[in-house]
Order: C-alpha cells, then structure tokens, then sequence
DNA sequence: CAGCACATTTAGGTATGCCAAAATAAGGTG
DNA sequence: CACCTTATTTTGGCATACCTAAATGTGCTG
C-alpha cells in the first residue's frame, strides 16, 4: 500500500470515525469539515480527490462513505495513533490526556517498520490508554461493546472501559477524581441537565453529561 | 520562537552540516541544493523565503551563511534529530544504521514539550549512537576535537569518536566486523586509494577511504 | 581581455491544500 | 407547487514548494 498525505491520512481518519458514530449513514461535507477544522469547500475538493483515489464513494449532496482501500487506509493510521498514545504512555510516562495531541503529530511520519517495533516492544497490546482498540495490521478492530455512562439508570453499574480522548480537560478531571479504566462506577442519582453522581473506588463523583458522555461501560 | 515548515527545517540543518564542513565559508546554492536533492533553482527560492525569515544572509552569486537565529532554529532541528536517535536505540533496540532515517521523518513533527520528556527520559544524553553530539535546548553544541581515521599514519592510534551517519552501509560494515564507538584502533598499513589497514580489539580488518572517511578519531 | 565553462537566477508551470464569495441543489412549509 | 432555508458545490485566489528551460552572472584561461 502506497503512503499518502497528512492531509489525506486525516481525511480518512474522519470519515473513519464519524461513519462510526453516524452508525453507517454517509458522512456530510459539513460535518466532515466541522470535525477537522476546515471549511465545507475544502472538504468538498478533498472528497473529489478521495473519489478519484478510490478511497471513498462521494456523491455530492449526498456524502460520503469509505470503501474496503479506505477503510484499511484509514485503520493504519488509527492503529499508528493509538500504539503512539499506548507507547508515549508506557515508556514516557505521558499522562493519558497528552499522549493523543502528541500522536496526532507523530502518527503521520512513523514508518511501518518503526510501528511494528514498537507495537512487538509494548507486545502487541489491544487498546490504547483510553481504552480504545488498536486494529491490527491486517485491518481488524475489536469493537468493544458496553454503552454511555449516561445511559445507566441509577442503581446500575458499570466497568469504564473507554474513555472518549476528545477532550484532555475531562480526562484530567477524571484523574483528578481517582476514577480510571477499569473502574466500577454506581449510579447513585440522576440530577437536572444530565449530570449524574456515582460511586467510584476513590468515592462519591458528580459527573456532569459532558463526563458521563465520554466514558462507555460494560455493565 | 515559532515553528516552521519541514522544508524550512531541511534546509537550515543542510546549511548548518555543510556551513561545518566548509569551514566558515558560505554554502553555494549547488552544494546546497545536492546535499537535499532539488534542483538548484528550487534551493534559490528557499534560500530567499529563508532570508526573508532573517535565518540566512543570502547574498545572491556568493552563497548563504547561517544568522544567529537561523543557527539556533537548525540546532533545536538537530538536537530533535539526535536525541530521537539515542531514544530510538535506547528504548526500541534500533541498531545504529537505522535510526538515522527514522528520526529524520519524526524530527518534525516532535514538540518541544515531548522533546525534553525524552531528554530526561534518557538522562540528557551528550551524544547520540554515532558519537554526534546533542545541542542543548540553549543552542549550544560540544564539538569534539579530532580527525578522519584516513589522516592517520601507521603507527598512530586512535579511539573512534564518531562515525558518520550518511552512509547506513558503512554502519552496517563495522558493525559486522566488531567496530564500535570508543574502540581504539591503530593504523597498521596504508594501501593505495586510501584503503586502510587496521588493528582493533576485534581483530584485523582493511577498511575502504569510505569507510575511513567516515570514521572520525581522537588520538 | 575575450571567451568559455560553470554556477546561479529568472521565467513559467505543476500539484497540494487551504479560503471567501457566489451559485445551486435539497428538503421542508404554506 | 412555489418559496425559503440550509447544505453543498462552483469559482476564483493564495501560499508552499517543487520542476524544466532559458537567460545571465562569475571567474578562469588562453
């Protein structure tokens, strides 16, 4: 497989994870452009490129959708991204709310040979520090199931498997809190506006929606 | 400081290798543009962008010298280089022949932040696998004193300081004979075309001018 | 000091990937 | 079904960084 652009490599990426959480719908322009920062134009003139590629099927006004190249494409540079975040965190000691900004730098310039190394060092693990899963190289990804905290009534509980690393403040308000992977967490009571409290094994947490919504649970 | 573009980096590192190897004079838009492999009309645009930016003295027909911004812009390049070279071999295992090619595609894309993580991480390291000495973050570089093996006469001795990366191969050839930094080699007979005879604590060997060429010694 | 060889710059062009402004398509509403 | 809002694409431009071909400067040699 050839290697492609930054710009290329982060388009798939995208439409990778926004196909995942439209649940197999098309991925927008809007959306698209929204999610990296660029302006619906650009995404537009990215699309017709990826078409011409062969990595994506784009029909305008209609979205857009990654096909088997785009999707294995788009699964190596996940997987280089996350053995970056599980291998910043094991070697470096990097806090889990650094390593992602750190690997979506360095994602783009590791070379297969490097990756491998590195994936055989840490032995080959099968989730990043946020619990996400590393897909192996021959494009295979371990799904987790388990739903949003926020979706557990009270008096359920809940194993954190993953935890979204959209956002480094939530996750350093969860170290900040004791609470980490692995942990179960009880929903004791739900509040106004989607904030929850839950005992944790450091103690009793209130998580506002923006927390309960980036951490899954396997119950 | 900002940061700049790879290109940018690229060529502030050729100027500051070869500006060393000429000894002061000013790098030629030819050598420059043979060091990185584009057409010397190409280096000519860089090299005014890069006056511009007031990181050369570009004085068109005569050259272009490094300012001191552009010398601390190229030693953090360097220092990025070098120490993702020591990491590399240390933490990964990665034999000197090949670190030097990893690091070149990482080096730009390595924060300052995870730079120094890595500095401490290893202990602020003053050189890297091929004896090359690590700038530090303050711009300053230890040169050591020395000579090319191929200046020896037989007789002398020498202890080998450093070993260029340029050419994997060379690494590869000393590696498979035993060589290694801080070995202590003596000169036992010059052959015609440069190629050396030498004594070293693993035996016998002839070594091509290239390969003496590329070793250099303190005696 | 004329001419030549070579180094270097200028001119013109390509490919990426981004943007703003303008045009157009899609989809819901009266 | 015409209209209006919103999403999307088209158009025209900009910046980076590269190239080839043609023009020009430099410095050496006869």
């Amino acid at each position: 497989m050839r290697s492609f652009s930054p710009a290329v490599e982060d388009y798939l990426k995208a439409i990778y994870r926004l196909q995942g959480e439209a649940g197999g719908d098309p991925v927008t322009t809007n959306a698209l452009g929204g999610w990296l920062g660029v302006t619906a134009p650009s995404a537009t003139g990215m699309l017709k490129k990826l078409d011409d590629l062969r990595l994506v099927s784009y029909v305008p006004y209609r979205g857009v959708r990654l096909t088997e190249a785009g999707r294995r494409a788009a699964l190596s540079v996940v997987r280089r991204h996350r053995l970056l975040e599980a291998f910043l965190a094991e070697t470096l000691g990097l806090p889990w709310d650094q390593v992602h900004d750190e690997a979506e730098m360095l994602e783009h310039a590791l070379s297969p040979r490097l990756c491998e190394v590195i994936a055989a060092r840490l032995g080959d693990p099968r989730t990043d520090p946020h619990g996400d899963p590393i897909p192996t190289p021959d494009g295979r990804v371990a799904e987790t199931p388990g739903q949003d905290l926020g979706s557990l009534r009270p008096g359920q509980r809940g194993r954190v498997t993953r935890v979204s690393d959209r956002d480094p403040a939530v996750l350093r308000f969860l170290t900040a809190r004791g609470i980490a992977l692995g942990d179960v967490l009880e929903v004791k009571q739900i509040r106004s506006g989607g904030a929850v409290t839950v005992q944790a094994p450091s103690g009793t947490h209130l998580l506002s929606s923006a927390v309960t919504a980036a951490i899954r649970v396997q119950t």
